[in-house]
DNA sequence: ACAAGATGCTTGCGCTCGCAACGATACCTG
DNA sequence: CAGGTATCGTTGCGAGCGCAAGCATCTTGT
């Protein structure tokens, strides 16, 4: 934010000017990219992010399907929100609800087959979306650069989240 | 602008092994650190991050006021997005809307000097949250790879812009 | 000067999502 | 086996935001 002079002695440092760059830099872009990227799966294939993040986390998994809570886990979603999340796929047919013989508590979320076409039919275009708004403005020095801070952002936050358990 | 950089001879390029590395690794980080984020502020000091941000830009604006849609495009947020954000804000007393002699279609967003206050004391926990979820995992070189690749798409996407227009 | 259009903000409506509460089922311990 | 507790999914409610429409005001073209 501001340079304003706060350095109130205490515990809490502020932000060094590496640090500062980079964390505005990433702040200034990342809502920006996100929203760019939900507008063109919007217009090409009327799909929203949230969308298309189950058809893949759903075409990766065998048979093509998860219980409401591990991919709830996977969205960062409530279960209330994956619940609306899944009416919509549903009722569009690209999601299939079935219920669980072994567990009856829960509900097994299945890609049909006309979800994974749609998936099929999106990813080129959403691909070149990351590529006109993200990839394409790095060089392989950069592209490894970003991907070593966050694979190193992830190990970091998986370690603390373990400690805080 | 669509055709601006893929491969349209036929089947278009899919990611290669480095180009797949840094978009998961970023896709797969960005929105649990955001949430994360969002959820510390809320918790310290009733703030969302949108609140936050506002505070931020009004803050190193001249005289702590901006004009509601200038505010808007910073925010990235839409017109009715803005009034409604505002309208709790101003409700808890730290922002104040005042009416503009010289164009009276305008609005002003004056933060308030509770508003100030209020970003003073939210900054430091801010700041030490950041650290935890994202600085605190990076070394220097990665925080350099990290900000570097982020101020390269920063001018990349500008540019974008501007040939589109 | 005046109509036509552009700009700035607000309001009605719909969508998504989190929280709290709920019913149903599974597990666990005495 | 019974009763308590944990887990799974859904629903009512409210918050946040975008879109389209509306009103007020400014600007432009003739």
């Amino acid at each position: 934010m501001h340079g304003g002079g706060n350095q109130t002695g205490g515990s809490r440092r502020w932000l060094d000017e590496r640090e500062m760059r980079a964390w505005r830099s990433f702040i200034e872009i990342v809502e920006a990219l996100l929203i760019d990227l939900d507008g063109d799966l919007l217009v090409d294939h009327g799909l929203t992010r949230g969308d298309y993040e189950v058809f893949v986390y759903l075409s990766e998994s065998p048979e093509r399907s998860m219980r409401m809570c591990d991919l709830a886990v996977r969205l960062r979603l409530s279960p209330s929100g994956l619940t609306r999340r899944l009416d919509g796929l549903v009722k569009a047919g690209y999601v299939a609800r079935t219920a669980c013989a072994a567990d009856r508590r829960v509900t097994w979320a299945v890609l049909t087959p006309e979800g994974f076409q749609k998936l099929q039919d999106s990813a080129p275009d959403h691909v070149a979306s990351v590529r006109r708004h993200l990839l394409d403005h790095l060089t392989p020095a950069e592209m490894d650069g970003l991907a070593n801070a966050f694979v190193a952002i992830k190990a970091g936050r998986a370690s603390s989240r373990d400690a805080a358990a």
